[in-house]
DNA sequence: CCGATATAGTTGCGATAGCAATCATTGTCT
DNA sequence: AGACAATGATTGCTATCGCAACTATATCGG
């Protein structure tokens, strides 16, 4: 098997970004638990303040959060139970629902959100230059658009 | 609250980069599974791998694997199961176990690691300029750099 | 209009992993 | 030497999430 091995420089950049990341990702929400919030509930109310009418559908949802509908059936479960965000039963399609962010949600997440920001800022932004902050969005951009257009 | 926001070229930067993530270790995590491993099975593999004498404590192990003790004790009895490590009681420390690679599990990564190095050079390292890839490699550096300062 | 199919959502089940508590062993201090 | 702290590892409990199976509604072809 002609394998290409990975270069040294190669290596480095995978290693580190994977190895990183965990450790970001769990500082993050280390910085968002303060506000009774994990990443996941975060996104999901982010997701909805962004949506026209503060509303998704279900399935629109677990999409754009990465998650199957079951994930998303259970994430929903902890906010609902917050009342973070509420279900409203679609009244021109019986089969769909949508997630609305109440107005207690929406206060939350405008409360964490500067906080949020902030660590992002600290913890990656503010560490990078402006050259490697580009790099990092095209070279993301790149990947995303691989892996989308290999499932089709 | 004067928080900082972040600039359009910083939110993109952000965003791909966290929803790219998930959907690349899924796909990589896909690859792997013809061969029976997930992707933390194999990260267990390669770094006994690498370690001297192919061994490695426990406790150290988690640390690289970046899991805790117990999540390691519950990953351990996947790969003990399927005799690609196996368990070594120290006999200078009565509370050391090693993790110890198998012939099997050495085998097993040698069929695997050509599969996997290659998933990610053509999920991510062949779509990346030299430019970018240096970038993505700096750039984590830095932020794990920074991440290890902070909690010491 | 009706059967087949597609779509939306939920539920049971299993796998992963963190936290706190626990136990065993080792090291330290007096 | 003996009490006490520190270290290494495991276990009970809990939470998250994916898969497959299921229910309910909608749509399409005849």
């Amino acid at each position: 098997m002609a394998t290409q091995w990975l270069s040294p420089a190669e290596m480095a950049a995978w290693r580190t970004y994977i190895e990183t990341t965990g450790d970001l990702m769990r500082a993050i929400e280390k910085d968002l638990a303060p506000f009774g919030l994990d990443r996941g509930d975060y996104q999901l109310l982010a997701m909805l303040s962004e949506a026209p009418d503060q509303r998704l559908r279900m399935c629109d949802l677990a999409d754009s959060l990465r998650l199957t509908r079951s994930g998303l059936t259970r994430r929903m479960e902890g906010v609902l139970k917050k009342k973070l965000v509420a279900r409203v039963q679609s009244e021109d399609d019986g089969r769909v629902a949508f997630a609305h962010l109440t107005p207690k949600g929406f206060d939350l997440l405008k409360t964490a959100a500067p906080q949020h920001l902030d660590s992002v800022r600290r913890l990656m932004i503010d560490l990078l230059s402006p050259a490697e902050i580009k790099a990092v969005a095209s070279a993301f951009k790149k990947i995303s658009a691989n892996l989308a257009e290999q499932q089709s």
